[in-house]
Parts: C-alpha cells; structure tokens; sequence
DNA sequence: GTTGTATGCAAGTGCCTGCTTGCTCTGTGT
DNA sequence: ACACAGAGCAAGCAGGCACTTGCATACAAC
C-alpha cells in the first residue's frame, strides 16, 4: 500500500517537470523506486494514475479569511503572503496544468478547485470590510478583488520568467499588492489605530 | 521557398495545440500540407523549426504607447484593450510556452520579448503622466503598473479555465482593469474635460 | 537540352512508449 | 506448514517517434 502513496507524488513530481506526455511511466516508476509493472497493477494505466495524483492536491488548505472581518489589513495581509507562496511553490505543476487542459479537460476541475474559493472567499470578505457606500460600485470591488488575485497568480508564475515585469522584491511583493488594492478600495469599515499598511507603505 | 512558411506557421499552431512533445513532424507536415521529409531539408531538425517558429511570433507589433502623453485615459484604455486582445487570442501558445520553459529554455526569450517591454512601455508612460509628487512613491507606480499588466495577463490566459474568477465581463475587462488602476494613481497631470473614464465606471 | 533546385514518395532505422506476460521472491496470517 | 497478497524482474509486443536514404518528378535558367 505504501507503493501506492509513492506513486501519488512521484506521479506529480515527473508531471510538474514535464507534462503528461514527458511524464512517461518508465519515469515515474524510476522516481517512485518502484517497479514500473507494479504502477500497472495498482492504477491500471499511466492517465488513471496521473488523474489520482492530480486530485489529491488540495494545495491551499488552512487558508483562510475569517468569516467575521477583525483587523482587516493584518487578515488580508496574512491571506495574501499565504496564498502567494503557496502558488509560487506550485508555480511548474500550475503552467503545466494550465497547458494540459486542452488534451485532458478533467484537469480543469484542479485548477478551478483552487482558484474559485480563493477568489470568493476574498470577494465576500471584502464585502464585510468595505460597505458598499465606502467602497464604490459593486462591480469596481469584484474588479479590484479579482486584480488582486491576478496580481498573486502572475507573480507566481511569471516572477522566475519574466522578471522585469515584476519590479517589487518577492519578500514584499504580497504587501505592495495588498497596499494598492487597500487604495483601491478607500478607508477600511473599522480603521485600526496608529501605523497602518497604508502609511507603512511609503518607507 | 513557400514550403518554409507553411511549415513555420503550421509549426506554431500544432505547438499551440500540443506542445512540443506533442507537436510531432508528421502532424506539423500534414497541417502544412508538406512532406514530411521536406521539413527536415529545409530546417534539419524538429528544434530548429519550433525555434525558429517561435522567433517569428511578434505579437504586439504596432501597439504602442504615444512617447507624450496626450489624452492619458483614452490613451491608456486602446493600449489596454488592445493588449488585452492580443495576450487573449495567443492564449494557447502563451500557456503551452510557459510550461516549455524547464525543458526549453530558449523559449524563454519569446516570453520576455514580448512582456517585458510591455511593462516597460507603461511604466514610461506613466512616469511622464503622473509626476512623482501626485501618484506615491515610486514603488507604488511600479506596483500598480505590475498589476495592471499582470490583470490582463491573468484575464488572457485563465478567464476560459477558471470563468469564475474574472467576474467582469469579457468585452469590458480592460476598462474595469483602466479604472481601478486610475483610481489607485490619482488625478492625472493633465485632466480631460468632461465625462471621464472613472465616472463612466459607475454605469 | 541539360543542369540545378525544390519537392514528393516509399521504405526503413533505431529508439522510446504504454502496457502485458510469466515467473520468482518475500512477508504475513492461520 | 500452508496459502495468499504484494512486489520485483526479464522479456516482449505493437505502435509512434525523429530522422535518413534512394529515387522519381516537376520546373526554371542557361
């Protein structure tokens, strides 16, 4: 049974170095220190396995924004630099992924399955922070939340290939995001006191 | 000499269809309707026609900010639509190079090629439209103008896969994208008169 | 009319691919 | 002692892969 769980991840590791069709079994079996006949015999063909391997990432678990917004830019900030370097970590399997779904649409759902909550469990904690009044339009607060989301998501996976595109160090990338988008958005329902995000910002 | 060119362009479109392990010789000859040997006369190897495939691809030929600002919104939005525009029908290719890159990294010049300068450009533009004093600092310009350029990537290559999370129609992506971006860097140096961008918003 | 260039066609090479078969070993429960 | 499940190993199969060879054809230049 252990065969098995070495499989899993030797499965995704190949995958996120070189796609499906480069993710032959030969190499995978190598990777796991398995026979390559015993992934025949546990998984019944290499898109079986590859299908199991992908479904068992659920890489964002734990991240959460609480329901109740608390101190909003210390929530938002934590979430953000969390997210981030969770999808930066995850930067090969994501391309990859992204460059499968043509040929092997069941990969959509991965995808979707990390991207959707992030982006509504922002959406709707934004809409507890920020009243509608303060915050302009509603349409404007879906834009700025799902640029915010974007921001993370092309950092992560163009930082280490498009460099010049992302001029902020990685350290702070996540807070200089948050701090536009905080700009974007206009004073917080229930301002904290003394030094915020906001004024930190033009150190 | 006619056969280059098909098999160029057919080259491009299988890779975009398949990636490079998937864009066999004899898939790209029958889509060029070429003989397969053919190919490897005019262009030696499979490598060499995917590399040279791939240095003929100049997407954004002719987008171009003015050197001075003029009318800075309305500059700024056919920039960005047509950017937007451009990045989203070469979605296929910008995803399957991006997952490329590992195993080839002579594609990573295309990417950069084509982004970089992008950035480069608004960032410029930017620089003259809003002078230091009125926009933040100078970490927060190229921050918003990262974010902007990353929005539009974003919505190029993932509003197909995960719809959910660009929650703003397509046809009206890059104005939203405009408008947050001129709310975050303030009153432009040189106001136009009369309805603007950020109160068209509000429809 | 000959030469040269560009292309097509048929066949084949050696390697890699997913997957199978048949056999062996080893540990565990009864 | 025995049965049985899990795993390894060696070998092989049919098909696809990049790439080559040899030869035939068209067409333009001289």
């Amino acid at each position: 049974m252990i065969s098995r769980q070495k499989l899993l991840e030797a499965a995704a590791r190949v995958f996120a170095e070189s796609g499906f069709r480069g993710a032959t079994t030969r190499r995978i079996a190598e990777a796991a220190g398995v026979n390559e006949v015993t992934l025949f015999r546990l998984f019944g063909s290499k898109s079986q396995l590859l299908t199991e391997a992908m479904q068992c990432m659920h890489p964002n678990a734990g991240l959460n924004l609480p329901a109740e917004p608390g101190d909003v830019e210390r929530e938002l900030l934590t979430w953000s630099e969390g997210h981030l370097e969770a999808m930066r970590s995850m930067r090969h399997i994501i391309r990859k992924t992204m460059a499968e779904l043509e040929e092997h649409p069941e990969m959509r759902q991965v995808v979707c399955d990390a991207k959707t909550p992030m982006f509504n469990q922002l959406l709707s904690y934004v809409s507890l922070a920020w009243p509608s009044a303060t915050a302009g339009d509603e349409s404007m607060r879906r834009t700025a939340c799902s640029m915010l989301v974007s921001a993370m998501f092309s950092d992560a996976i163009g930082r280490d290939v498009v460099s010049a595109a992302y001029p902020v160090p990685a350290e702070s990338a996540a807070q200089k995001y948050l701090t536009v988008f905080l700009r974007t958005m206009g004073p917080v329902r229930r301002p904290t006191a003394g030094r915020t995000l906001a004024t930190a910002a033009n150190d």
